[in-house]
Parts: C-alpha cells; structure tokens; sequence
DNA sequence: CGCGGCCTTGAGTTTACTCAAGGGAGGTGG
DNA sequence: CCACCTCCCTTGAGTAAACTCAAGGCCGCG
C-alpha cells in the first residue's frame, strides 16, 4: 500500500494516524455510515514541508485530500521551481479526479508547509460506491463543481486581461471571507502563477489597482475599497 | 417539461423522436439495464442550425447530450458573435457538470448545423443513480475524465504560446485519427479561439509551421509531415 | 550585522493583438 | 454562364500588453 510515493515512506513514516475526516467540508452532507465507511478505506499520512507528494505523470492510484497545511499544484521545471497552478489549503481535496480517470496525475503536487493528507485507495472505493449510491452521488457532485471552476478560469484566462483576472480573483476572494479587508495566504508569486501572470506583472496591476483608488495594499493585507469598481473590472 | 429553452419549442416542435441513444459513446460501458433506464428517462429533440441550446447563467436543470451534428459552447457578446471555447462533435457530452453542480449553465451554447439531442432532467437522473450505482460510477468516471481535460487545456494555455498550443492541439487530433493527414472539421476561427488566439495568429503560426517542413498546409487539408518535431514543438 | 528570500521597479524586448486591405470559394440571381 | 455578394481566410503594418532581465529595497533569521 501507499505504493505511489515510496521515497517519502521513509521520511514521513507513520501510516493511519488517528485523525478524524471531515468529509461533509470534502463531499457534503454525508450520511454517517458512509462517513465511517469511508474512515474504515481511509489512511492519513503527515509529509515534511518541501516533500513531493505526486508526480506528473505518474500513476495515480489513490483519491488524496489535504486535511490540514497548504500545498500547490502545479508544473516543476527542472531550476525554475514550481509553478502554481493551484494552491491548495486545507481541508480541500488535493487528487480528487486523475485516479478515477486516467489513472496519471496531471500535475507535480509538493507540499508547503507541514501538512496531513488522507488517502483513498481507488478501486476499494470503487467497490464501495458500487455498494453506497449515494456515496457516488456526493462524488459526482464534487467532481461536476470541479469542472464548473476549471470551466471558469479557463474561461478568463482566454478573453480576460491581467488586470480583470486580478480583479475578478480579487472578488472572488472577497465572497469567501465577506470582509473588505483580504490576508493573502500565498506568496504573491503564486497568486501571479496561479492567475497565469509573472510576479511582475501582478506587482504592476497591484499598483494600478491602488493607484486607481480600488484597493490599498500594504504587503500581504490587501483592503477592498470600491468593491463595485473591482466587480465592473472584472467583467462581470 | 423542457422549460429551459420555452422559445424552442415552437421552433423545433417534436419531443420523444424515436432515436437510439448511443450510451456508451457518452458513459463508457453500461449493463443493458442502464441504459434501457436512461432511454426511459432521455427525451430527444432536433434543433436548427444557429439556435440557442442553452444561454450562459440560466438555470441548467438537464444533462444534455449531442448525437448528431455540431454545436459550439463558448461566450456570446453583442456583435462579436460567439468566441468558441469548445466545439463539440456527436455523439457527445454538451452540457455535463453544469446540472450536477451550480444548477447555472456555464456557457453559451449554439447549434453550429442541425443537430440532434437527448436530454436527461437531472431530478430523476438523481434519483435513478441513486438505485443503479454502476450507473453513478459511469458518471463519475466521465466528469474526471473531463476535469483532466479541463486541466491539461488550461495548463497548455498557461505555460505554452501560441505556437505550442497549435503543436499540441495537431498531436492531439493526430491521436484520434492514426494518420499523418487532418480535416479540420471547424472554422479556423473556432480552432484559434479554442486554442485561446485570434484567427490571424493561427493563420500566421500554420504558415510558420509549414515554412519549416512540419506540415503542409491546403486549405482545410492538413499533412503532418514530422510528427516528432511537432511533438517537441508542443513540449512533450 | 550579514545573508537569503521575496517583492518591487525600471528599461528594453517579444509576443500576440488590432485594424485594414486583398483574395478565394460557394451560393444566388440575372 | 457569368456577375455579384458574402463569408472566411490570409497578409501586412502598427500597436499594446505582458514578459525578461537586472538592480534595489524590505523583512526575518541566524
């Protein structure tokens, strides 16, 4: 078991700490049962900051979902580091869709700080949804809200300029925490990646931003001060 | 029923056309049970050339599957027309995860010929996965197959230009096809815009290409005449 | 205090876009 | 049968957006 990374078996060690799950953050409402039998199928598992957690590439046999800490996913280049596609804190599922399709991972997952995975081994919860429909049904769930945010970046980063991309991430941020006032949680060289800009660039459409008199910056608090403006910028 | 699209209905009349449904073009292998269960639940309809299916932001309450024909799922804006962001060739998926997820239709979506339809409201669909769960494993497996394509598009149009994007997108339709020569099946106009460029550049980087003896170009005809170094174009 | 990351800023360059004009294929009507 | 129209693709010239490269400043840490 735990086939996938045996590099960090060594490392991080330990297999099925006694952690609880909080599958209904994951998949929604759950039933109890299908909760402790997903518990039973469950092994959680702690890697060191900076350890590589999948592959590009590489078979991907289990369902992986970040309980606590922060990761990225993204693309290495060999002296380039990592780039961002996503970061991901937890709780949020980190490998939730290439084991039940291509059974490859579609990026280089590394963790970035301390963080505690648990892991679903896919064919055992294969047979299980066979038995718990309504199990599959909270899957289903969460894989089509996956491809509805896949849906939506690809959209902008097609017909949205950097500027409206950092708005419009700007807004979406502010619905999460229903504040005027956002702590960015990642190095803003990841925000830039992730919004498919260089850190550069993000410096530049920051300042912009503030200049206009939209937000205020000052390192990594950022204060919303025309959420209206930031909403027309973004383009709906 | 079929009040998503009430305008239609007058245009395009005919519900419950006796047409065979071809399940496992869309879901992968399915007992005959299945698929005898969602015949019982798909209605199917024909809609003209240039019609609206479904309008980005309106409510999406029915999986809706192309059979025959082509229609494009992309942004409509005024006197812009509608930028393609996808086209889709039946027999497949045209609106998938919108239903499951949000409930809201992410795109704008356009019959590009006449085409062919069968609808699955998604109400029931719930509720017939719910008793058949090798049919909610279909599903699953069909919404993590797209999220890997979701993925790979918008790794490609992060990290790769515009002449990348074109190399990886010949490869791709290499694949299907097993032969050095392609017949473009869209307008160019469709390709650059899903390859998230205008149709001067696709027009400038094929040129580019065929200048350097990587295709030849005639029309809608293309022959790609080295495979390899249009793989290393692509970057794997 | 010095060191290493990280962010910022500026200058110069590249890529891809916009705008405008021209040519080919297909369809329609005289 | 040809003229004409329309739609689409192509090509060129100029422009604008974002990138690269290089330098400087800030902060936290040893």
């Amino acid at each position: 078991m735990n086939a996938v990374a045996p590099a960090l078996e060594a490392v991080t060690a330990r297999p099925r700490l006694p952690v609880h799950v909080p599958w209904p953050a994951l998949l929604g409402s759950l039933s109890s049962d299908d909760a402790q039998a997903l518990d039973a199928l469950a092994a959680t598992r702690s890697v060191a900051e900076g350890q590589t957690i999948a592959t590009r590439g590489t078979a991907a046999r289990q369902l992986i979902a970040l309980l606590d800490g922060q990761a990225v996913c993204g693309w290495a280049q060999p002296d380039r580091g990592l780039s961002a596609e996503r970061v991901v804190h937890g709780p949020q599922w980190l490998v939730l869709s290439a084991p039940l399709g291509e059974g490859r991972h579609h990026s280089d997952v590394v963790a970035q700080s301390r963080v505690l995975l648990a892991e679903l081994p896919v064919d055992p919860l294969r047979a299980l949804a066979a038995r718990r429909p309504m199990l599959s049904l909270r899957f289903m769930d969460t894989l089509a809200r996956e491809v509805g945010r896949l849906d939506t970046r690809l959209h902008e980063l097609m017909h949205k300029d950097a500027g409206a991309r950092l708005a419009a991430w700007l807004c979406a941020q502010l619905q999460g925490s229903s504040q005027v006032v956002l702590r960015l949680a990642e190095r803003k060289r990841d925000i830039a990646s992730q919004l498919g800009m260089t850190p550069e660039t993000l410096s530049r459409m920051m300042r912009s931003l503030s200049e206009r008199g939209l937000i205020a910056v000052s390192g990594y608090t950022v204060r919303v001060l025309d959420p209206d403006a930031l909403h027309g910028l973004a383009g709906t």
